[in-house]
DNA sequence: AGCTTGCAGCGTCAGAGCTT
DNA sequence: AAGCTCTGACGCTGCAAGCT
């Protein structure tokens, strides 16, 4: 929990590596690449923010509803578990229940 | 004390399904 | 069709318990 803060900033970094690292290159370089030259009448800066503002609203919105889904995933594991107990509850005192029962009808037959 | 192992939680990605 | 949401899968981290 109070781990939050390290994690985000290693383990993600360490998949961008793998993925983010080489696609963007091929979308945002060209804008970062023309940003560059003084010439340039309509900046592509303005685009590239979009993308990433974009971006990291699509990450914080996936990384909401991740754990959203995660937290009902252990209610439903809950709820299973505790239907679990008391199905197990239920069927042990119907098992005690056959056993007087069969119990009495000896005992009235002989 | 240092190492190993198992577990729980997190962020991200990819893909399916739903909505507009 | 494009955008959004949900969720399984993956890899990473920190923590606790057991072992040497």
């Amino acid at each position: 929990m109070a781990v939050i803060g390290e994690k985000t900033e290693s383990a993600p970094a360490r998949n961008m590596s793998a993925y983010q690292i080489h696609s963007p290159t091929s979308s945002l370089p060209q804008g970062v690449v023309t940003a560059g030259s003084p010439g340039s009448i309509h900046s592509p800066q303005p685009l590239a923010e979009e993308a990433s503002r974009k971006r990291e609203l699509r990450l914080l919105k996936n990384r909401e509803a991740a754990k959203e889904c995660r937290r009902r995933k252990r209610e439903y594991v809950r709820c299973l578990e505790a239907r679990l107990a008391m199905l197990e509850l239920q069927n042990k005192k119907l098992i005690d229940e056959v056993q007087y029962l069969k119990e009495a009808c000896a005992a009235k037959s002989s």
